[in-house]
DNA sequence: TCCCTTTCACTTTTT
DNA sequence: GTGAAAGGGA
């Protein structure tokens, strides 16, 4: 298409697709979408609530939504803010709405992030909020060395008081939109022996001071400015004719305060969300946004979109059955048309290791009957799971690729490179100038730090002109002053070279002459290759940008790069991360009470954090399109120590009818359970699963555990080949004649396999978790003891020992 | 100032 | 068991 000088392209697309194409049944976007979606789509006018379940084509309406306002001609694309929570999904929508509207619309200007919007309306009015053009964006790390620096200042001990938990308080505040005079006296005082509310002001004034915002004040900020400013609101007001809401049920207070101000413009406010998949609180989210929708915008309209086009019936009736336990919920209920597919299946195994064994075989099965390893997902509930699977699959030469992590631009090695980037940008990113000037080691310690600190302070000015006074003066040890003269001529040195040259040669340059590469060159470490290749990438990503301060602007906000997606390999990762992902096969380890649930879910927040766990137990199983398949181990270690574990209630949560409770063809799936509080699972019906109870011992899995054990050193490579072919004859032969004592790394994890247990009533035993006690019963392997600390507990008899 | 030893925690994570 | 961070000695 020819381009049309001096026109805006966004202003002539959207009439002229209001020209050609009359929002009907012919428009395309339209096409496909069953009645609920068209509904949701079209019903523009008045805030709506869309409640859409896993699988129901949420991200689909969000688009065509889009799509209809710009084609009915309602409104520009400037006039429409549509907000999401990642990058990601921002990205995803922006590729998804171009597809559908077409080129000429260049990009929305207001869709995007909470965050990526809140800087963009901060940095139009930063006057107003008491920042200077130009204000940087602290991420965790930075506002963590500058809490340290005020707690140092007030005398606090950090080991009672640690700055991370500082942060976090203070983040907890700006969720909840409360700035430092906001804070409930009571909350304030919790911290440092009530001077919580005192530091939160203190680093709000430093961060002025600094002419820094964090993450919060993105949002924070904005509120303020729209209260103070009614008619900069105003002026919102008049521009956003249409506001769009993705994962609505992740919002914080602050986000909803934010919106909610918006929102009072147009009332054109559509939320998109689904209560069920809420599983962020513990950063803030409040589920009650959602469900308070109704009240919160009068005569909204609700639409649920309830039909799955994801996953079969048995997978989305055992999600749907899972989650109806749930109370605090506006209810749902997702029915597909498709067939109904296999059954949710349950199995059983020894340990982890054995769970990760059986998995990455089934894999291997899986990958031989020809199903892609990208269509295969394994979800764990936390990332130290993910070690044994890497293991299992290193050992397999399975192709797998961990998703999450440690995110690129949180990498020391790219935080340090950037902080070099930084200095150079502005002399006066004094966190930026602290944080590499002793990196690589030059001899500035903390001594001559604080020297620079001191003159800084004394003359109102940034460390990086302090330390060049100070490099002027004779306070300094010769050989100190030479260096720092040298680091900051180097600066002064970049900045000139900065002018002249490409950014991305700038920071070849910088990186090269500080003698930062050599640092990584000369590191023996294992990771210093990698790292010197993140360097590597750091300085490809900058290409795309046009200037140095344009890719520092963008760094603290957006910085992901790729990582090899696409490639087939098998995808492991949390379940947090899974949410909007689908996959044909997923296997979710680890439904074990204590690990899922999550002790410290209950424990810190009681049916509030079990409902949670629920939601994201509901939200791992709904991932899977054709097959699910939930694992447990019976034994973990947990800090080190192996522990017996109970199956996960979530399992008896599961409907009969749609759930396919698998014998381990490991065996030992059901082999000490009976830790967990209460007697409440002892009716599990995993507990009392026949086939283990009584002749667990000569189960094959069982010989094949021992004979494992047995082969000390061989543990991890001795695996290495697929393991069906091996369990057959060679674990069986003799297996029966195996007797005694099993020791694992010192504990006593097995000792008898006789059919009467070896134990008598009134003895006195030991438990490696709930310490000494006294057996009171006896019902065949299994033994109930009273035990000194924790009570009454029903053990199975090879997890104790003769006292 | 640096390096080594001790100590501590250990759910989830975006911006 | 493991890794990161902090403190103390060289």
């Amino acid at each position: 298409m020819p381009e049309l000088p001096g026109l805006k392209p966004g202003g002539i697309a959207a009439r002229a697709r209001a020209a050609i194409a009359p929002a009907g049944p012919q428009a395309s976007y339209l096409a496909g979408l069953n009645p609920e979606q068209r509904e949701a789509v079209e019903t523009l006018d008045g805030p709506l609530l869309v409640l859409a379940g896993a699988g129901t084509g949420k991200t689909r309406v969000l688009t065509a939504r889009v799509a209809h306002i710009l084609a009915s001609g309602r409104a520009f694309p400037s006039q429409i803010l549509v907000v999401t929570f990642t990058n990601k999904a921002a990205r995803e929508m922006k590729d998804r709405i171009h597809g559908m509207v077409g080129d000429q619309i260049e990009g929305m200007p207001w869709l995007g992030t909470f965050h990526s919007i809140g800087v963009r309306i901060l940095r139009r009015h930063h006057e107003l909020v008491g920042l200077k053009s130009g204000f940087t964006i602290l991420d965790t790390d930075d506002q963590i060395r500058l809490l340290k620096q005020l707690l140092a200042a007030e005398n606090i001990d950090e080991k009672r008081w640690p700055a991370r938990l500082l942060a976090s308080t203070i983040d907890g505040w700006k969720n909840r939109g409360l700035s430092p005079k906001d804070v409930p006296p009571g909350e304030g005082a919790v911290f440092a022996n009530g001077k919580g509310g005192m530091l939160y002001a203190a680093y709000q004034d430093r961060l002025k001071a600094l002419n820094a915002v964090d993450f919060g004040d993105l949002l924070l900020e904005g509120i303020r400015l729209f209260r103070e400013n009614p008619d900069v609101l105003a002026e919102y007001h008049r521009r956003f004719k249409y506001l769009l809401v993705d994962e609505y049920q992740d919002t914080n207070v602050a986000q909803y305060l934010w919106l909610r101000l918006l929102a009072q413009g147009s009332k054109n406010v559509c939320c998109v969300g689904d209560d069920d998949q809420s599983i962020y609180g513990w950063r803030g989210a409040e589920v009650d946004n959602i469900l308070r929708f109704e009240s919160d915008f009068p005569g909204a309209k609700v639409i649920r979109l309830e039909r799955n086009y994801r996953s079969t019936g048995h997978i989305l009736a055992s999600a749907a059955h899972l989650i109806a336990h749930n109370e605090g919920r506006l209810g749902k209920t997702l029915f597909s048309e498709g067939d109904e597919g296999e059954r949710v299946s349950v199995t059983g195994a020894w340990d982890s290791g054995e769970e990760a064994r059986a998995v990455g075989e089934e894999i291997e099965a899986l990958q031989r009957a020809g199903h892609r390893l990208s269509e295969i997902a394994i979800l764990v509930r936390a990332s130290f799971q993910m070690r044994e699977f890497e293991d299992r699959f290193v050992t397999l030469g399975m192709p797998y690729r961990v998703i999450g992590g440690p995110r690129f631009y949180e990498r020391a090695e790219i935080r340090d490179a950037l902080a070099y980037l930084r200095c150079v940008n502005s002399t006066a990113d004094d966190l930026a100038f602290e944080r590499i000037v002793n990196v690589p080691k030059r001899g500035i310690g903390d001594a001559t730090v604080k020297q620079i600190h001191d003159v800084a302070r004394a003359a109102g000015v940034p460390l990086q002109e302090a330390a060049r006074v100070l490099t002027e003066s004779e306070e300094l040890k010769p050989k100190v002053r030479g260096t720092l003269r040298g680091l900051i001529q180097a600066f002064e040195r970049w900045r000139e070279q900065a002018r002249v040259m490409s950014h991305t040669e700038i920071a070849e340059i910088v990186l090269d002459e500080s003698g930062y590469t050599e640092m990584w060159q000369k590191d023996r470490s294992a990771e210093a290759a990698g790292r010197l290749e993140n360097l590597k990438e750091l300085v490809r990503s900058m290409e795309p940008f046009e200037n140095l301060s344009g890719f520092l602007e963008h760094i603290s906000l957006v910085m992901d790069v790729d990582n090899g997606a696409g490639e087939d390999a098998v995808q492991v990762m949390t379940l947090h991360s899974a949410k909007g992902l689908e996959f044909d096969t997923v296997f979710l380890p680890g439904w074990e009470e204590g690990l899922f649930p999550h002790q410290r879910a209950l424990d810190d927040q009681g049916k509030a954090g079990l409902e949670e766990e629920r939601r994201l137990a509901y939200v791992g199983i709904t991932r899977a399109r054709a097959s699910a398949r939930i694992w447990f181990a019976s034994n973990r270690r947990i800090h080190g120590m192996w522990n017996s574990t109970v199956p996960s209630r979530f399992l008896d949560e599961l409907p009969d009818a749609h759930v396919q409770v698998e014998e381990s063809r490991g065996g030992m799936g059901w082999g000490g359970s009976s830790y967990g509080g209460g007697g409440s699972y002892g009716q599990s019906r995993f507990d009392r699963a026949e086939p283990f109870a009584a002749s667990s011992y000569s189960t094959p899995g069982w010989q094949r555990a021992q004979t494992q054990r047995g082969r000390t050193d061989s543990g991890g490579s001795g695996g290495g080949r697929g393991g069906f072919s091996e369990r057959g004859g060679r674990y069986d032969a003799g297996a029966s004649a195996r007797r005694g004592p099993m020791v694992i790394e010192g504990t006593l994890v097995a000792s008898s396999s006789a059919p009467s247990s070896a134990f008598k009533r009134g003895e006195r035993v030991f438990h490696i978790k709930f310490g000494y006690g006294e057996i009171t019963g006896i019902d065949g392997n299994k033994l109930t003891v009273q035990f000194d600390k924790a009570g009454e507990k029903r053990v199975v008899d090879t997890f104790v020992e003769k006292a």
